[in-house]
DNA sequence: AGCTTAGTTCAATAAGTCTTGAACATCCGC
DNA sequence: GCGGATGTTCAAGACTTATTGAACTAAGCT
């Protein structure tokens, strides 16, 4: 029981950048990278950026563009960004996007709901 | 007559990513990646790549985004990239993209077809 | 077992994308 | 001014994308 990933040699550039060309994804990737000192976030963090239905969808998306890595934990889904396998085949390309993804309003929105839930805990 | 292009601070990253997300449009600036002693390329040099009409479509795309820059030269539309307006606004991310796309078969097709005309004259 | 939490699947819909051919406009050289 | 070269516009078609609600599965709690 594991979702498809793509090879690392089968991570295309119009894909990837296709991925990337979207708000909300971009938004995904921008949380993702200012929250890597742990493994990576669950979908449900991303809820403030849109529906449930709709998350599973562009999750799917960024997957399967290989951008990112989505691991089953119980009935969770822990996404991560493959980092390593885009520098390989693109250096740069992740990073440089990413410098202007964090900044995105919409991700502040759901970093913020993160610390909120972490100080209820 | 000039065509629009968006102000600089109209460059918007996802805008950028979706037109870039594509084979064709993708194999365009690389040919005008390995093109830029002169300046620039004219729509007709990327007739290996697809239909006229299609190029027509696939430039205006490059342009509304932002990523190139369309002028006019009697019947034809000499094509440059805007380098320095996403190099200011998103530091990198066209240098990064630009190292694989100038790799693309297509490209090479493309800058064949040229030194071939280039050997006629 | 029953309830809750987390996410998926499915079908539908609205909107956008890519591609094409036919007809058109515009400029340039002769 | 005519003819050729360069590109545009338009309408149509096939396809893909983004979004939604309802129904579902599967794991974890108590």
């Amino acid at each position: 029981m594991s979702l498809p990933h793509p090879d690392p040699d089968q991570i295309f550039l119009p894909n990837v950048l296709a991925a990337l060309g979207d708000e909300t994804r971009l938004a995904i990737i921008g949380c993702l990278a200012r929250t890597e000192a742990a493994e990576g976030l669950v979908c449900g963090q991303f809820a403030p950026l849109t529906s449930k239905t709709n998350l599973t969808y562009h999750v799917g998306k960024l997957r399967e563009a290989g951008v990112i890595n989505v691991r089953i934990e119980g009935t969770k889904r822990r996404v991560s960004l493959r980092r390593e396998d885009l520098d390989n085949r693109f250096p740069g390309v992740l990073d440089s996007i990413i410098a202007t993804a964090i900044n995105l309003p919409s991700v502040e929105t759901v970093l913020l709901d993160l610390e909120t839930q972490n100080a209820a805990t």
